[in-house]
DNA sequence: TTACTATGTGTTTAAATGACACTAAGATAC
DNA sequence: GTATCTTAGTGTCATTTAAACACATAGTAA
């Protein structure tokens, strides 16, 4: 029987069959899975670990692990990441959560999903846990332990859906960078393309990507240009109303 | 001691301890809560519910309840609406979830917040638990239950970036309804004003919002125009990347 | 028939977008 | 040192979209 089914309860009353609730059938499990995207310059990666959960022995999962008790889910985050892989001071946003009741087969398990993207070149994996933690590209990928497919896709549309609205993919491109490595990683990861001519009208209209006064080093060709993201400035602007990042 | 602090571990005792820690200290109590917004044809409203527990008894709160251990998230969150206001067949979707460890005075308690938007008139609120649901203007609210006045907060802009993207609120309207209605319903739950006629010409050029050949009845003026929205089409449309709805 | 009230309509200007092809700068090979 | 190779970088025109703006219209009520 649920409080919401008692019909005119006492205030005492309801509150032991909250705590009863609390403590009993109404509890789950609740993990956080962390869908890390990493860029690499011309392809999209996520990072993996394996799995060593029946039936998933042979398979491949998302880094991910039971909350605790007493942490903020965005900080369980990232403990469960850096315990995993090493990575710290990785910046993640949540997805949504997750709770298909039999997604996992120890019983419920409730997860709650965050992501990112940065680079592949700026972290070193650390095998902390014997997981061996590793970068597979999205488009090798085709099925994965519990539902974390599901949850991948369902992340990768909220990537997709905020590089175009966000400045968040200058965190997955060295800090200089040309405007033809933003182009490609938009295209790449996006999987459309944009004509180069008004790509680069619209990013020299966004006086936060500034150019650094450098050029490319060591290419066999006419060296590009060096850009950096002036994040400040980013954000002095859009507090004012007067920066809508949009590609 | 975490399965990732474990070093390397064969997969019978890892599993046990996975299993262990799912049994101990990392359950919590997972709860929904509904944000259901209501639209009057004037003003935003929001679906509360009086708190009945400690320290928050003189206070208002969203609707929500624990979620069950079968039970779906979405259908839960559907189950709870029901059953603490009467209201059935409403269509919500997830905003986040929702987990610092102090939200709840019982204990840990995550809660997964569900919301949509309809019309407060089209929809009977039936008090089932003695929790008198009712509708409360969103600018009359400063203080909720809970974390409640943040979960609110987060949902009204996950609202209104929703329908400025999607179809959202042709939900929260008549089914005829005439372009100054939604016009006006558009601007007063977003908090900012249109050109009549730039938004009329914007709204002329969507082929799956129809004249219905009616007029408006019984008003002392110029009868308006009632147009309906053909979701069916819109989905077709939508479906060969033909239909981008924008305001 | 006059007054009242909310509905409905078009044009002009500016800004943003889309399409499109050649020159420029440096490295390398001969 | 000249020619060749490779990628970087640039401008214009046509089209679409957005913004600003004021008066005639259809019905009701006096």
């Amino acid at each position: 029987m649920t409080p919401s089914s008692q019909g005119k309860v006492d205030q005492k009353e309801n509150i032991n069959i909250w705590l009863e609730q609390i403590n009993d059938q109404s509890k789950a499990a609740v993990s956080i899975d962390c869908v890390i995207f990493g860029y690499s310059g011309d392809e999209l990666y996520v990072l993996l670990i394996e799995c060593n959960m029946p039936p998933f022995e042979k398979m491949k999962s998302l880094v991910g692990d039971l909350v605790r008790n007493d942490e903020h889910l965005k900080e369980g985050a990232s403990r469960i990441l850096a315990e995993r892989t090493g990575l710290k001071d990785v910046y993640m946003e949540q997805v949504q959560a997750f709770g298909i009741p039999d997604r996992h087969p120890l019983g419920r398990v409730i997860s709650v999903v965050y992501f990112t993207i940065i680079s592949i070149h700026n972290y070193d994996l650390i095998d902390l846990d014997q997981r061996k933690p590793h970068w597979i590209a999205i488009k090798d990928i085709d099925k994965l332990a519990f539902d974390h497919k599901k949850i991948l896709d369902t992340s990768l549309a909220t990537l997709r859906n905020k590089i175009r609205n966000y400045p968040l993919l200058f965190n997955a491109l060295p800090k200089n960078f040309t405007l033809i490595q933003l182009q490609q990683a938009y295209e790449n990861i996006l999987g459309i393309s944009f004509d180069k001519r008004n790509f680069r009208r619209k990013l020299n209209g966004m006086p936060y990507i500034k150019f650094t006064n450098e050029m490319q080093q060591d290419v066999s060709h006419r060296p590009a240009k060096l850009y950096t993201f002036d994040f400040e400035m980013y954000e002095k602007l859009k507090e004012q109303g007067k920066a809508l990042f949009q590609l």
